[in-house]
RNA sequence: GGGGCCGUAGCCCAAUGGCAGAGGCACAGGAUUUAGGAUCCUGCCAGUGUGGGUUCGAAUCCCACCGGCCCCA
């Protein structure tokens, strides 16, 4: 029955394109309303897997659907989309195990998706989808991928130009060309480098993550702590590599400010923070001791502790390692730094080498042993001016400060395990007292923390020595990917191995079709990375007129990271069939303003990489004039994880929870073998998922909708517990039951007025259902329906017809989160359009409110006895109701009354001394 | 180790600093029914993790501890 009901009116919305909603202007201006007020509703973009969804994945999408339907009865022009990232490497991961093709494996998930999605009511503008591995689509990420190419940072302002005003500074002067030269006497390809370098995504040659088993480099985020692949858990060597990079670094400072402007839960505010991390210190010039004008830059955030500096290390990478190291040991190194080996340089060699294997997250983690080798080279400690041995060591990283430390051991904890190990002096800056040792240099003693930073700063700047600098752990982002299945890159590269821009019109680069798109096979650790494209042969070598008339060029052959398609698809759904820009300007300003996306709700995972990330994209589009907001998404919820019971094994392994016998009992079992219940997040990984199709062929969309939304706050993390889906399930029978005769299906209602009691529980209802539905607290207000729904039950089962005027605000308030069967309702009590736009009930706050209320009289916090007073009487007037009442006399007789405390409408409370 | 979130009935969860209970599950009793694991009615159970503090009044605010989850190291 239900799901009869349910498919006629999936049907009839998506045939009457109901859930359409107009642009302000352009080919989707139909139907629009000037000054109606609008509201932009997101889910995060969903990834097409190869499983399917459970149960756990579409509660946010739920209640975006409900807040959605709830403010279309409103009034309001809602854009609700839901569109697909279907580029990355789960995709091609799961087409590689199947044997199938990437196009064909992500057609059938998104198709699959899309299925699931409707079957579950959802009113999405279906005009709006978008895919990102649809070449209309990806032609404006690559677009906007050059837009970043062709944009740097001004350090002053901290806004993203146009590269053309970079050169233009240099060509007037503006700027003055490092090294004192003119721009004009500049060569070109020495004019070029200095663009190349400020722009927003570059080349670089940094030490990556390579993984030879998956075929391709990966994020430091998608490396574990243990230095495997988060994907298929595959082995990670560290090695340098030809990338490109996105400056996202660049721009820390204004992404950690902004978020201060943002309606975003704090615990993601704080993680961004904390990722950004800026930390505030000096850089601290130390001369080397050989050749005697070198100096090597140290970052340090306590540059107090200079005095304590007994030794400097350098990471393996640092480009001065080369001119720092000895031809020889000198004489007084002892033999624990490494002396027995061969030659500093020898030592050094082999110690770059190992470091280089591992991947960043393994170097840092605590309780490796910190290892490293004497350079053979000292620098001078400008405070003691004695000479101090510099080591390289690989918990110091390249990427972070300068890659280069002043070691306190006395107060830093891994430079003291480092110099316990090699023996290295300990002198301490600060006593066990917390007070500065009196010492060479700045005059630090008797001071705090806070002033001697100050004091041994501007020490430092007298002296020459160095600066105040602020530092970020942000790295900039890795954004290429060895592998087939991902937007090609908008680039070629001519005979001097430079990238060029690919010019507007030769887009979009489309993906060649490969029959053979796999990773280069059996890749072992030291094997250089093919990327598939490279078999290509036919489309990676094209002639082209780049304006100096035609010629060869090679296509860049990696493709872009899972990211991109996430960073922009938001503003893809505003205008998805422009063919002329990435989105009309008019519709962006209509849907983004004031501050973004007005409601944005996704999982709490993407707390850091995708929000950083697109927001970092936002950011140069909107300094470059393409967006008219600073930020995309101005409020953000995070919906909470569904848990599921999950079992494991004797081996501790999980075996699929749908397979257990007596999963609800004292002894689950496993064919036969006892297993263990461990609940967590309900996923893949614990093979405990419960998919939605078996929940709407058993109980219908409606149900599902209803039970997830009940289940409690939507940002709480909660149980699935199928049986208690039959609460929501009885709910819904009930409703249907107390307006509808179950011998004819006919809608009995009567055109009687409301009883007193009757009216006051309808519009009590519906101030509470629309406050519930405007904070998205549908669990309470699921609850204040079903008491309603009560109360129409207890009238129809009394066999008098339900009032009309009961059962139609009472099914237009169920609909957004039962749309099916209150669309239902809806036409059989005599209506001939669908509900999606019907007014709302407003509630009579007169006729809300109890003639009279119950006090509740406490003495000293305690209640005593209660007083029925008129709603909404005064302090005053309850005053004298309370102290002529019979029992106030009994009450007070122990003591004084020291004051009375009434709240209106609430409590008394009598203060006796 | 640092940061964040959360502990209310057998379970899931409500409660602008104001009578601890809205709703659901489970359970028990009754009604109805050829029967039902359907439907209707009724009932049941905690003093809010522990200990302090602030307040006329604390589940709610503050401190410490215990337990759980998440993030960072």
């Amino acid at each position: 029955m239900a799901g009869e009901i349910e498919l006629r009116w999936q049907d009839r919305w998506a045939a009457s394109g109901t859930f359409s909603s107009p642009n302000p202007s352009g080919p989707m201006a139909a139907g629009f309303v000037a000054g109606r007020p609008k509201f932009y509703v997101l889910d995060m973009f969903p990834y097409a897997s190869g499983t399917g969804i459970h149960v756990g994945h579409p509660i946010g999408y739920i209640a975006t659907d409900v807040y959605a339907r709830y403010l279309r009865m409103t009034g309001h022009h809602v854009l609700h989309a839901m569109g697909f990232d279907a580029f990355g490497l789960p995709a091609e991961q799961f087409a590689l195990s199947t044997g199938e093709h990437p196009q064909i494996t992500t057609r059938r998930n998104v198709d699959n998706m899309r299925r699931q999605l409707r079957r579950l009511g959802m009113g999405y503008d279906t005009r709006r989808s978008v895919e990102t591995t649809d070449p209309r689509f990806y032609r404006w990420t690559q677009w906007i991928f050059l837009q970043i190419f062709n944009s740097w940072v001004d350090e002053r302002t901290g806004i993203a130009r146009p590269v053309a005003e970079l050169a233009a500074e240099y060509v007037s002067g503006e700027r003055t060309v490092p090294g004192g030269r003119r721009w004009a006497d500049l060569q070109p390809a020495e004019q070029r480098r200095l663009i190349d370098e400020r722009r927003l995504a570059y080349i670089a040659t940094e030490p990556v993550n390579w993984c030879p088993a998956l075929g391709t480099v990966l994020a430091n985020e998608e490396v574990t702590a243990d230095g495997r692949s988060d994907i298929g858990n595959f082995p990670v060597y560290r090695r340098p590599m030809r990338q490109w990079m996105m400056r996202i670094t660049a721009m820390a400072q204004r992404l950690i400010d902004d978020l201060d402007q943002l309606a975003w839960p704090e615990n993601v505010k704080q993680l961004q923070r904390n990722w950004i991390g800026a930390s505030d210190g000096a850089v601290i010039g130390l001369p080397m001791a050989e050749p005697a004008d070198g100096r090597i830059e140290v970052f340090t955030t306590r540059p107090d502790t200079l005095y304590g500096a007994t030794f400097a290390v350098l990471a393996p990478e640092h480009p001065l390692v080369d001119s720092l190291v000895a031809d020889a040991w000198p004489a007084t190194a002892p033999a624990r730094w490494g002396t027995q080996a061969g030659s500093p340089r020898a030592a050094v060699a082999a110690y770059r080498a190992a470091a280089a294997q591992l991947p960043d997250r393994q170097r840092l983690a605590e309780g490796g042993t910190k290892s490293g080798v004497f350079t053979g080279g000292y620098v001078i400690n400008p405070v003691t001016r004695e000479q101090i041995p510099v080591f390289v060591a690989d918990y110091v990283m390249m990427g972070y400060g300068t890659g280069a430390i002043m070691a306190v051991p006395a107060h830093d904890e891994r430079d003291l395990e480092f110099a316990r190990r090699y023996g290295l002096p300990v002198r301490q800056v600060i006593d066990s007292a917390g007070q500065y040792i009196q010492a060479p240099g700045p005059a630090l003693a008797g001071l705090d923390a806070r002033a001697a930073f100050d004091v041994a700063l501007s020490w430092l700047e007298r002296a020459g020595y160095g600066r105040a600098a602020r530092r970020y752990r942000l790295r900039d982002w890795l954004f290429s990917r060895q592998r087939y299945w991902g937007e090609p890159f908008p680039v070629v590269y001519g005979d001097d191995d430079q990238p060029v821009a690919l010019p507007e019109d030769a887009l979009p680069v489309l993906l060649p079709e490969m029959a053979d798109f796999r990773p280069e096979p059996d890749a072992g650790e030291d094997s250089e990375p093919v990327p598939p494209l490279s078999r290509a042969t036919e489309w990676a070598s094209v002639e082209l007129d780049l304006g100096d008339g035609p010629r060869c060029y090679r296509r860049e052959l990696n493709t872009m990271p899972q990211w991109a398609g996430s960073c922009w698809y938001y503003l893809r759904y505003l205008d998805p069939d422009n063919d002329e820009a990435f989105v009309d300007p008019a519709a962006e300003r209509y849907w983004l303003q004031p501050g973004g996306v007005d409601l944005y709700v996704g999982g709490v995972e993407h707390a850091v990489l995708h929000l950083l990330y697109a927001r970092f994209w936002h950011k140069v589009l909107y300094d470059r004039g393409l967006v008219s907001t600073p930020e995309p998404f101005a409020r953000l919820v995070n919906q909470g994880m569904i848990q599921a019971d999950a079992f494991i094994d004797e081996r501790g392994i999980y075996v699929p929870a749908a397979d257990v016998a007596g999963a609800g009992g004292q002894s689950p079992s496993y064919h036969g073998r006892p297993v263990t219940r461990r609940s967590g997040k309900m996923g893949k990984s614990l093979k405990n998922g419960i998919s939605p199709d078996e929940m709407y062929q058993q109980y219908g969309a409606d149900t599902l909708r209803l039970y997830e939304m009940a289940m409690g706050p939507l940002d709480a993390d909660k149980p699935w517990r199928t049986d208690d889906i039959t609460g929501v399930h009885r709910f819904l029978q009930r409703l249907w039951r107390s307006m509808v005769d179950e011998q004819t299906g006919l809608a009995t209602v009567s055109d009687a007025p409301l009883d007193d009691s009757t009216a006051r529980a309808l519009h009590a209802t519906i101030a509470s259902v629309r406050r519930d539905f405007a904070g998205l607290r549908f669990n309470t207000a699921i609850a204040r329906l079903m008491e309603l729904t009560t109360t129409a039950v207890r009238i129809s089962a009394a066999g008098r017809a339900l009032p009309r005027s009961l059962a139609e605000p009472l099914v237009l308030m169920v609909a957004p989160l039962a749309p099916h069967v209150a669309e239902e309702l809806w036409a059989r009590l005599g209506h001939s359009g669908s509900l999606a736009y019907a007014d709302f009930p407003e509630a009579d706050p007169a006729l809300a409110m109890a003639p009279s209320v119950m006090l509740p009289v406490q003495v000293n916090g305690r209640t005593r006895f209660r007083v029925e007073v008129p709603a909404g009487a005064t302090a005053a007037g309850v005053e004298r109701i309370v102290t002529t009442h019979p029992d106030y006399r009994q009450h007070t007789a122990g003591g004084t009354v020291d004051r009375l405390v009434i709240v209106p409408d609430r409590i008394v409370n009598i203060v006796i001394r």
